[in-house]
DNA sequence: GGGGTCCATTGATCTATGTCAGATTCTCGC
DNA sequence: GCGAGAATCTGACATAGATCAATGGACCCC
């Protein structure tokens, strides 16, 4: 936490003048909800590639909205095999899952230079009794995790996950202002494949796959999807459907 | 909605007499509180086997509590294929896959003579702002929905989801004063397959491996868990931790 | 209370995807 | 830029679990 000197000119600013205000936790607040929110907001700006935001078992205090970079969550279990939860991009929260427990469930770790905004749990809650607002839009947030879990849980073949992984990583970046047809996969192989609850070597096969049948070209990490139409179509039973976006 | 004559003075009890009140929405609320959740709430207890509570695409207004009986939730894919996404047991919610939606996402159809209590959703958020108990308690339930189906979605053996599921089913009738050990599976074969994305055949051939080890004893939808602590310890990386229950 | 229908079980195969192994290509510190 | 180690790719093979098929059982309805 002690991070040095804070310029607390630019903290009360740290939503109001945030780039991300539309797709994060303040959505539908009022400027005035804002700065009351910015109020119990801070922000960690030294995540190195691989350095823990927290760790399972960590006492849960604070849920993290995503400033800028990219984290993935992840369990071990005790044969000590990982199995990644999810990855979080700009805008997105990360320890939800914390909530009714009090310790962290699952471990996190930045994927790249990452920045995170910390909201204090129990601070965020007592504001969300005052801001009709910021209770709405954590209740959303908190729903379409729900719906993407309960989803991705299903039972659908190793295409259909695929495909429908990069359509979601391709909405989710175009929404944050990137191009949506070419990115960059962050993360490696092997975090995609568990993930997706498949082995490195069939990402790898599909991915392929997918190039020679022309819906994608890949260049190790850089992926630029020629056909999100068909790959949509493919992948579109594990869409979550949402009205807000 | 119209069913008849309401009687007032039990509708107010509705929670307070509830037997559930430990187990749903009213549990670290004061008795003030719980009346005024009963002025929102009010029970349906028409469903037979087989009939919905809604589907997806209805409009979303409300979550609904489970009273008495069972659902579960499910969704169809463009191929017919069912997928199920869980199931519900009294003192469970229902629905909150659908907050952050305009509609309804799932089906949810009763699987035995069941009743719901229905918590019109503005109400409940309004609701929920004045009450701090209500807010904290629905962002556990949500927070441990979270955890659950982004557990389920990982990379697991068919014997450890069946014995995770076996367990799980265990404790939570358990918690709601049956038996733990020896109870009633509700829900057809196939049902449980499609949750655990296995086929039917799968879990028969399961099951009656696990009653060769002795770790089960089943009679059609009767069955014993003759060595619960085996069980959880196949399943285990399945679990949620919790500290609450 | 008999017959129809759905459900569960069991056995015999099949197949999607995992596993193993080797070759190739990145990546990043120096 | 160079080289070591990691990541990725590709092929050969193995296997968990799906699918297909046949049988037996349970429940339900008149």
């Amino acid at each position: 936490m002690e991070e040095g000197v804070i310029d607390l000119g630019q903290l009360r600013q740290v939503c109001r003048g945030c780039s991300l205000r539309d797709l994060c936790l303040p959505v539908g607040m009022r400027q005035s909800d804002l700065e009351s929110l910015e109020h119990i907001v801070h922000t960690r700006g030294d995540f190195d590639r691989g350095q823990h935001l927290f760790l399972t078992g960590d006492r849960f205090e604070a849920i993290y909205a995503v400033k800028n970079g990219a984290f993935k969550t992840y369990t071990l279990d005790d044969d000590g095999r990982e199995h990644v939860l999810g990855f979080h991009l700009p805008g997105e929260l990360i320890g939800l899952d914390g909530i009714h427990s009090d310790a962290n469930l699952c471990n996190a770790v930045s994927l790249e230079k990452s920045a995170v905004c910390v909201l204090p749990f129990s601070r965020l809650e007592e504001l969300a009794r005052r801001v009709p607002g910021l209770q709405a839009q954590l209740l959303k947030v908190m729903s379409r995790d729900i719906s993407m879990h309960s989803r991705l849980a299903g039972d659908h073949t190793a295409e259909e996950r695929l495909a429908a992984f990069l359509v979601n990583m391709s909405s989710r970046l175009g929404r944050r202002g990137l191009a949506r047809a070419a990115f960059r996969l962050f993360m490696p192989r092997r975090d995609i494949a568990s993930h997706l609850r498949l082995a490195p070597e069939t990402v790898s096969r599909l991915l392929a796959r997918f190039q020679k049948d022309d819906l994608i070209e890949v260049h190790g990490k850089e992926v630029h999807l020629r056909d999100i139409d068909r790959l949509q179509e493919i992948g579109r039973s594990l869409e979550v459907p949402s009205a807000t976006s």
